[in-house]
RNA sequence: GUGGCCGUAGCUCAGUUGGUUAGAGCGCCAGGUUGUGGCCCUGGAGGUCGGGGGUUCAAGUCCCCUCGGUCACCCCA
């Protein structure tokens, strides 16, 4: 019997994971270009972390966490999502300087049955940002969030908000929607018929016909919102409108996780078939840091399903794939049928001089290392053969696009660098390929023909 | 936790009312042809038909159990 991966949970394989890299890779610059710095937590934490962040009468702690005894009897659960943990660790750490701006990726893990789009152990990047009630940090937040996906060239995109309001307003609004659900509790769908007593706000976000019907006339928490956080909502919507960023105000928009307040968010995409079509979300917290032992501190984050992400883009965003692809394709495939080693020195050389290079193994016949060059995507083979190793040198060949590339390399071998040009032009013009000395081969690709072909890669993907 | 559909080569699938050594295409490997690779030709490797039990002279085909996949409910990313 073979092994596989544990239920709900899959290897990222490439060519998906260069989507992934690509992905995370767009996202640390865009956070690095806006003062957020990594943060690495563990991926287990004790337990109580999370029931108390999340809230233990949550399903995402009562019944999903991955929760254990390690050797010594503590109680570890994996994390179920990262905002708790970075929480944990602000308490823990108390940075000197506020605001405190994090952001992260990495595996989350709840326990769950797989189905389209969710998965037990899957993938979230996101950011936090502590210290500020200031709006316009959620609408950098939000403009963060939105923008990263649009700019991977997402367009199906809806935009949700809410504000659950605060401390001071909040606790009068659930009475009252829990006496007003008290009054319609029949006609609540079977799920929540009972538990709407534990968790009154979720049943608005319920989305059976019956709990829709049965709360048309609720009252919603915006009618509610004390001074402080109708202003405080009002600014951020200003400031929306002002960065042109469309939303729907969603009175019935309850994120799953009960430590918010004030601004919530969430992000779909109506192209996304499965039923999961939430691709992220997020919103204020100001509570959570006290309620994790630290000092009053305000904060707000959001987080992105990395898998339904890539699915989206996988979608309906080919420019995007098609860059991800590219990025790690080798340009260079080494081709050696000499036995003689070259190989290897010339591989090690070009890659550590910032070339992507593949090669073959074996000792393999030509056809065999051509064949293996083509299926790497490789856009030029550098041959050494017999007659090359004897002249300390090497064969330039197209592989991809040749009419161009021929071109390219016609033009680059003219071309004098420090005086002097690398190659060797007589046999070009009958074979379309160029040889050049082994000794000059790193200053032709790096000087002369790369610096060409990027602009023709480019102008290529426009 | 509940329910629908599905499990035959690496991948996509054929396998007739149960009947001899289980097939195709693609992919992979080797050889030939070729303008040093892409096309074409020849050959090859690779399957305990998810697993276990049962019915039968005979099971990939029928029955039961089980494991897995997938989608939906629920919940959420």
């Amino acid at each position: 019997m073979n092994f596989r991966t544990p239920v709900g949970t899959n290897d990222i394989l490439p060519p998906s994971s260069r989507v992934w890299s690509y992905v995370i890779d767009h996202f640390s610059r865009m956070c690095v270009r806006t003062n957020y710095d990594l943060i690495i937590t563990p991926i287990f934490e004790e337990s109580g972390v999370f029931q108390r962040a999340v809230g233990v009468d949550n399903d995402v702690v009562r019944k999903e966490m991955y929760q254990f005894q390690d050797r010594s009897g503590r109680d570890y659960s994996l994390r179920p999502e990262q905002t708790a943990s970075i929480v944990r660790s602000y308490v823990e750490s108390r940075p000197k300087y506020l605001p405190w701006k994090v952001y992260y990726w990495g595996p989350m893990f709840r326990y769950e049955r797989p189905q389209a789009g969710r998965y037990r152990q899957f993938y979230q990047l996101g950011l936090e940002a502590f210290g500020s009630s200031d709006p316009s940090l959620d609408a950098e937040i939000i403009s963060l969030a939105w923008d990263f996906l649009v700019d991977l060239g997402l367009s199906d995109l809806e935009l949700r908000l809410n504000s659950l309001g605060d401390e001071a307003c909040r606790p009068g609004y659930v009475a009252d929607l829990t006496k007003f659900l008290d009054s319609v509790k029949d006609k609540l769908c079977g799920a929540h018929q009972d538990s709407y007593q534990r968790n009154p706000l979720r049943v608005l976000d319920c989305k059976t016909e019956a709990c829709l019907e049965a709360t048309q006339d609720a009252p919603f928490q915006r009618d509610f919102l004390c001074e402080d956080c109708r202003d405080h909502f009002k600014s951020v919507l200003e400031l929306l409108d002002r960065f042109a960023i469309s939303y729907r105000q969603d009175s019935r928009l309850v994120r799953g996780l009960d430590y918010y307040n004030r601004t919530t968010f969430e992000i779909c995409s109506t192209s996304l078939e499965s039923a999961q079509n939430a691709i992220g979300g997020g919103g204020r917290y100001d509570g959570l840091v006290r309620s994790l032992g630290g000092p009053d501190t305000p904060a707000i984050g959001f987080s992105i399903g990395l898998e339904r992400l890539v699915s989206c883009l996988e979608n309906q965003s080919p420019v995007v794939i098609g860059r991800a692809h590219q990025s790690h394709e080798p340009i260079i495939f080494l081709i050696d049928v000499t036995s003689s080693g070259k190989a290897s020195q010339v591989f090690r050389d070009l890659s550590r001089s910032g070339i992507n290079v593949a090669r073959d193994y074996g000792d393999r016949s030509m056809k065999a290392q051509f064949k293996a060059a083509d299926r790497s995507g490789a856009w030029v083979a550098v041959i050494i053969g017999d007659d090359e190793l004897s002249r300390n040198s090497a064969t330039i060949r197209a592989l991809r696009d040749q009419e161009k590339l021929r071109a390219l390399l016609q033009v680059s071998v003219r071309e004098k660098y420090d005086g002097r040009s690398c190659g060797r032009q007589d046999e070009l013009e009958s074979s379309g390929q160029v040889e050049i000395d082994i000794s000059d081969i790193e200053v032709f690709f790096n000087k002369v023909f790369i610096p060409k072909f990027s602009r023709h890669i480019s102008l290529a993907s426009q």
